[in-house]
DNA sequence: GGCATATAATTAGATATTCTAATTATTAGA
DNA sequence: TCTAATAATTAGAATATCTAATTATATGCC
């Protein structure tokens, strides 16, 4: 069998819109605790790089340093996120998961995790491996793909 | 290779958040057309479901009626949509694309699409058709997790 | 060293999106 | 036929995001 780059494409702009409605969906659901898509986006990302700055994670969210800013305000009041002053850049903050944070994101993960398990029990374990392999591919891609916000300026 | 239905689960709900990402910044640039996901969703399904009615629409979307009500109005004032009153109950309404609709989901999708086309020229045909086959797995079960808004309610 | 410019985070206010509750019209069932 | 249920809509509140402005700090040029 071979497919065009065409074909993969428009199966992915298919599959990945569907995929998410049911991953938000589950986060939402009474199962999780009822963290939103960019609040979990948040403790996952500072789990992997602690010690991020507001514009990092702003960076890796897509969205704007304030709503960034009002995103860790929440979960500061939670005590979820501990912020503190850089040393090297008294300008910069540095984010980091409190241990709170870590439990909460496990929690909502381990059952958003169920929540896909259980749709992915009708696979075999070939199918598995074909689709554990196609998100190894596509993740490096998509991380690339990242950096959004870079839009020109016009300066006057 | 084995792996198990935990391990692609995460793997799953790492990189469809990610890929997500890149499917909305890419409908929200100036490149396409300035859809939202929503809207852009909307045109979507009428495409594939012509005469569907404003519940399979909040259905699908995962969005309560009134929300779909209002992005319905948007399409329509854009002439993007056409609503009628159905034949067999006239408490429905019936949903399709004007022409001018599938024009805007065709260049919409089309610009995404290239988009997506650039980020997998990395892989081999190889690859490709693993992500392919992932994707043709992944879609049923998406689809059938579907159905969100089935929440208890609770009789006074 | 001191001043102009740039950068990081935040605050304030406007806009957009979605929700819940209430309304209207129509259908289905006792 | 009357009561209850259902489909779409409208109204108003809550949430989330954006742009613009503010504050504090850093960098670079002279």
């Amino acid at each position: 069998m071979t497919v065009s780059t065409d074909l993969v494409a428009r199966e992915i702009l298919d599959v990945v819109p569907l995929a998410m409605r049911t991953i938000r969906a589950e986060m939402r659901s009474s199962r999780s605790s009822d963290l939103t898509v960019p609040l979990f986006r948040t403790l996952h990302f500072l789990e992997r790089h602690p010690g991020a700055s507001l514009q990092d994670l702003a960076g890796h969210l897509g969205l704007t340093s304030p709503t960034a800013c009002k995103i860790v305000d929440g979960l500061v009041d939670h005590a979820l996120v501990a912020r503190q002053p850089s040393r090297a850049d008294r300008r910069k903050i540095t984010l980091a998961l409190t241990p709170a944070g870590s439990d909460v994101l496990e929690k909502s993960r381990a059952s958003t995790q169920a929540r896909l398990v259980e749709l992915l029990t009708p696979l075999s374990s070939l199918q598995l491996e074909t689709v554990f392999r196609a998100m190894e591919l596509l993740q490096p891609l998509f991380l690339t793909a990242g950096s959004p916000l870079i839009r020109e300026e016009v300066k006057p």
